[in-house]
DNA sequence: AATTAACTGACGACCGTTCGTGAGTCGAAG
DNA sequence: CTTCGACTCACGAACGGTCGTCAGTTAATT
């Protein structure tokens, strides 16, 4: 009960101040008690911190599985526009994202490798269901003649490049960057480039 | 003298280490003075901070500003692959730009005004010289029919993506994702997609 | 009676910062 | 050539705070 209130706390904390940034008292004063109360819950600093990536790692997962299920009988340009726009949506209303993202580019120095463990599974789970993806479009015939591989890892790039203008200029500013990025890519990725409506 | 070696210390640390996770006495300790003395040169942790971000904006815009002048000649292929080679050669040699980073995602909360106007005048001036760079090419008909402002955001969208990538898996990494994103870039944007060699 | 979760109190370590001091440099005055 | 004062730079000592952590206690629940 009260360990997920602390879970949240630390989560919204670390997200927007930093593992360092953040101290425990805050944490406490947020979830109404008193830092020390934490210790009932939790071994240290350190273990609240690896068990909100934890959490962190398995809700971020299961988010991607669940919505490339729900897109699967949409069209590849559809699928991929809906999941640009999941990203920003999921930025605006998740700290669990917010969180995530700090800890993929600057984790705790201590924690280095277990941070990078957690992001490495991270990574090869969406880069996986991504390939799958355009595996099935070159089948169809939709995109040109690209390895699935090259067009995966375009395709991460770009919603990386959309997740960087989120964390500096948030949403308005990334809505500036989505239209322009994502008709360049799929003019570069589709066969037929017009006409073929979204 | 020893201002400039306290700077660089200080660069070195904020950049791998964030604002937050960097002690005056670990400066100190690595110019080889003790952390009072720091406050022979500066005012205090935040005066530092600023310093080193001043002199870190003025090198980045210098950098952008000689590197283009040098590429007056080239073609705009050439030219922006060659700035894509750029970011990653400097990445992998400069703190300066590590530092940037690291700061423009994710400034100290209390001197976020300060960082974001830095990041801003940089940005404006990056802007700038790379929309020269395309209405040129518009003008020369060497792109497709688009606006050169979209161009531009989705370029410098594409060096940011391939900075991601070098925040979180080193050099090695961003190689992986240069080619495929810039083949598919490069394949929507221009005219004539094949045949005009690199 | 046993277990749990919150509390109070205190710990040493380190933080950024201030103050007063002393050693070294340099140019001008004697 | 020496002496003097001003200036620069690094220092030790110490400040009030906050940090993460540990130990022991209390009150409520099972």
């Amino acid at each position: 009960m009260s360990a997920e209130k602390i879970k949240e706390a630390a989560m919204h904390y670390f997200a927007t101040q930093g593992y360092e940034g953040t101290s425990l008292s805050q944490i406490a004063e947020k979830v109404g008690i008193k830092k020390q109360s934490i210790y009932s819950h939790f071994s240290g600093k350190d273990d609240l911190f690896l068990q909100v990536l934890d959490n962190t790692l398995q809700q971020e997962i299961h988010d991607l599985n669940t919505k490339l299920k729900h897109l699967r009988t949409s069209s590849l340009k559809e699928t991929l526009y809906q999941l640009i726009e999941d990203l920003m949506s999921r930025y605006e209303h998740s700290e669990h994202m917010k969180f995530w993202l700090r800890m993929s580019y600057y984790p705790p120095m201590h924690l280095y490798e277990k941070v990078n463990d957690a992001i490495y599974q991270h990574d090869a789970e969406e880069r996986k269901l991504f390939l799958s993806l355009f595996k099935k479009a070159i089948d169809d015939n939709v995109l040109k003649n690209r390895k699935p591989e090259h067009v995966t890892i375009a395709f991460i790039a770009l919603l990386n490049a959309i997740t960087v203008e989120l964390v500096y200029g948030g949403v308005e500013r990334a809505r500036e960057v989505v239209n322009p990025s994502w008709e360049i890519f799929w003019d570069g990725i589709a066969r037929y480039s017009e006409g073929d409506g979204i």
